[in-house]
DNA sequence: GTCCTTGCAAAGCTTTTGCATCGCT
DNA sequence: AGCGATGCAAAAGCTTTGCAAGGAC
């Protein structure tokens, strides 16, 4: 049984192919960890599969809900995924070389929940990015 | 002349009805300042303005490239506009109410500064926004 | 066999655009 | 008067949903 097959049904979803063959895409693309939907739509039917874009929508809806992946809302006019990565981390842009370096800061991550505890809330998640330039 | 009339002028803008309702609707919403286009466009309507949302759009669109108004995409599934406020801070969004909460923390700002720095960058700009829920 | 899942098409939502008209300077 | 700005309606782009057919267990 495939690594995909075992992660979809610890996850209560049946191994369906169309999820097996979004999970693959996901996990495959190292390099460009952010899909778009579209993005692995086209994918999918440039490998040949018969999928259709809903599905994709459908399935990434699931596996959000499932905590296989997670959605970021760029400023980009479309949602993009990557798969959950097992260490949280924030993400630092370089805007002179579009560099994407990850980093986690414990004093920060604290000082977070502090300020919401404040204010009476409790984080469900946030999103921190930091665009930058190298040091001259 | 009006100040919002001068704030328009000063960013090359013709000072025309809808943009300074517009404005104005920015500019008296203290308690929320986070305004959708959706939200500014009712408001005037039921204030008995003649405008229309594409007009709100396009005049949101030219204040942001005035720097007149930040543009955030909070995950809610539309945009939200504030005023370019003087002093910098950060939000806090409600997933339950939808509030926005601001607020600023040097212990955070300084240690986002010393992280770009032991990565030989320095910030030019950053976005953080924490997603809460209410204390029980 | 049962129930979940899929593909297709259509609908929903936010946002943008074309165009004739209107209004600021 | 001139030219940008506006309102309306239609379109665009992303995402969701209804439904009948297909697939996993």
């Amino acid at each position: 049984m495939s690594k995909e097959n075992t992660e979809l049904k610890k996850a209560g979803l049946k191994a369906t192919l169309p999820r097996i063959r979004i999970l693959e895409a996901l996990e495959s693309s190292d390099h460009n960890r952010h899909l778009s939907a579209e993005e692995i739509y086209k994918q999918l039917i440039n490998s040949g599969e018969d999928v259709g874009l809903a599905t994709i929508y459908r399935v990434l809806t699931q596996f959000e809900s499932a905590g296989i992946v997670i959605r970021h809302n760029f400023e980009e006019g479309h949602a993009v995924y990557e798969i959950t990565p097992d260490d949280h981390h924030d993400h630092m842009v370089c805007l002179e070389t579009g560099n994407v370096i990850e980093f986690h800061d414990e004093i920060i991550e604290k000082r977070q929940d502090e300020i919401a505890a404040e204010k009476g809330y409790q984080i469900i998640d946030h999103s921190m990015v930091l665009y930058v330039k190298p040091n001259k």
